[in-house]
RNA sequence: GGGGUUGUGGGCUAGUUUGGCUAUGCUUCAAGGUUUGGGACCUUGUGACCCCGGUUCAAAUCCGGGCAACCCCA
């Protein structure tokens, strides 16, 4: 693939900034030319693969297992779930085989459900077979009609599901609270990505569901970006799929159901936008598809001083190879000071600079990707130095994330406030409000018009805030604090 | 959902107002040479007017439609 110029923008101007990111760092490339669906060159692939992989451990330590479905969905099972669930969904029709129209029309994926829970109703037959944990990874596929941007909004995009059923209301409630832990175990202990967990307004969830709660971080742009749902399908679904169990007295019962839907695109796209600097990506160091680049600086006029520095370069690779990290020499024809911006861009964690100088003292010059600070290491100390440095990388992301996002939350007490707050400030706004039940759509919308664009997004899921005065755009008594920003 | 802008080698771009000449420059890529500690340089070479239709002696340029990308508003 051609190599790319740097970053021509601040990232003060994320809008430029991010699709410039994308193109150069080798993230995705849209010129695949069908609106919405980009090609995934390696780089951005291998990111977007280890995110998987995070998932897959996670969920199944807690006892999911994998399975597959196919790329299509039948009209006839799409159409039940639109009918029960009151969910319409924006697809691609297949319609012809060869030049035979079909006899029933097929969808292409969008959502799992309706596929799933056909087969769920033929699968499960006794309590015994409860709790059933599985998940699948696969593309999402629908038309969307809104602007589409890499990562932000697809028509197509890596999706990851994973489909429960319980014989109780409270298990599904307590995998709920389960999938909590896996989105922070996943999005913030391993990605640093911080977020506020909510539970979405009754207006504002999946039709389908009892409930929908969202990990939703904030961009640099101040727009909202949800990471994941979970929803609490309760019996909804099983009574439109007929998804029955015998329970221990020989009962015909419904099951309880759940899902959990991490946006993998989106996932990527708050670690580009939230993590990346002037100078393009900034990757923690476990998800870096290169981890360590050694640079070897040569000299034309010392040839034999240069066979010592590409050889100390290859034996130094091999020990971190050992030990077990990605690692690779950049032996290519550019110069050193190309090689530094080639790999900042793309966000490789550490650097290792090997040059004569080096060679003669038997250390090392690391650069970590984050302050760009030069250290003089020991070539003896690699093992011991690479954690380290890794892990003061993965601090350095994870406090500028954190206070990036602290900043990120104000607290308005009046629609005079929340504007002029929404006008200025990029992140979430929090606001005493007077429902969060269908109740409060009205306000909701109201908000919205009045705000151009401002979307509630939900109260806190876990310790919702206890709100006092009253609704800021109906003056009843406010039941709730919501959180407020804009969306993409 | 509504409005707007744009489409010229792999990337960025000049030329379009006022139709005409070998289509400009930078960068990437390839080859050779000099270089190399924070985006080096020289020489040579490859490579483009989004698609379909219309107007015209003549279209990158004007008109219509399509496709795609971007921006703003709801």
């Amino acid at each position: 693939m051609a190599e790319q110029e740097g970053i021509t923008v601040k990232k003060e101007n994320f809008s430029e900034w991010f699709s410039q990111v994308v193109q150069k760092a080798n993230l995705a490339d849209i010129r695949f030319g069908v609106q919405g669906f980009v090609v995934y060159p390696t780089w951005g692939f291998k990111i977007i693969r280890r995110i998987y992989e995070y998932l897959e451990e996670e969920l199944e330590k807690d006892g999911h297992e994998p399975f597959w479905f196919p790329t299509i969905v039948k009209k006839s099972d799409l159409e039940k779930e639109k009918e029960h669930a009151n969910f319409t969904p924006e697809v691609f029709w297949v319609t012809k085989a060869g030049d035979k129209n079909l006899d029933e029309e097929f969808a292409l994926k969008p959502t799992g459900e309706a596929q799933i829970y056909p087969i769920y109703s033929l699968w499960i037959r006794s309590h015994q077979d409860l709790p059933f944990k599985a998940y699948q990874d696969r593309m999402f596929v629908y038309r969307n009609d809104k602007q589409t941007r890499p990562f932000l909004r697809g028509r197509e995009f890596p999706f990851f599901e994973s489909h429960d059923v319980f014989a109780t209301h409270e298990e599904g409630l307590k995998q709920v609270k389960k999938d909590f832990e896996i989105s922070t175990k996943v999005l913030y202990d391993k990605l640093k990505i911080p977020f506020v967990l909510f539970k979405r307004p009754q207006w504002d969830k999946f039709k389908g569901a009892v409930d929908t709660y969202t990990p939703d971080t904030v961009m640099p742009d101040g727009k909202r970006n949800q990471l994941a749902s979970t929803h609490d399908l309760g019996q909804k679904f099983a009574k439109a799929y007929d998804i029955q169990f015998l329970d221990k007295n020989g009962e015909k019962q419904y099951v309880w159901q759940t899902c959990y839907g991490p946006g993998i695109i989106r996932i990527a796209a708050a670690i580009f936008g939230i993590h990346g600097d002037d100078n393009g990506l900034i990757l923690p160091f476990d998800i870096a598809p290169l981890q360590i680049v050694i640079i070897p600086v040569l000299f034309s006029k010392k040839k034999t001083e240069n066979d010592k520095v590409l050889k100390k370069c290859l034996d130094i690779k091999d020990k971190i190879e050992k030990l077990g990290y990605k690692v690779k020499v950049d032996d290519s024809d550019n110069n050193p000071g190309w090689k530094y911006h080639n790999w900042e861009l793309h966000g490789v964690p550490l650097r290792l600079e090997i040059g004569p100088r080096e060679v003669k003292a038997g250390k090392a010059t690391l650069v970590e990707r984050t302050e760009r600070k030069k250290f003089e290491i020991k070539i003896k100390d690699l093992d011991k130095e690479i954690k380290k440095h890794a892990k003061s990388l993965d601090n350095e992301i994870k406090k500028k994330a954190d206070d990036y996002f602290k900043n990120n939350t104000r607290v308005a007490n009046s629609l005079k406030e929340l504007k002029e707050m929404l006008k200025k400030h990029k992140g979430f706004v929090k606001i005493p409000f007077c429902s969060d039940d269908f109740d409060g759509e009205k306000c909701a919308d109201k908000l919205k018009d009045e705000t151009d664009g401002g979307n509630v997004c939900g109260v806190k899921a876990e310790r919702p805030e206890k709100a006092s005065g009253k609704c800021i755009m109906c003056g009843k008594k406010a039941k709730c604090i919501v959180y407020v920003a804009k969306s993409y």
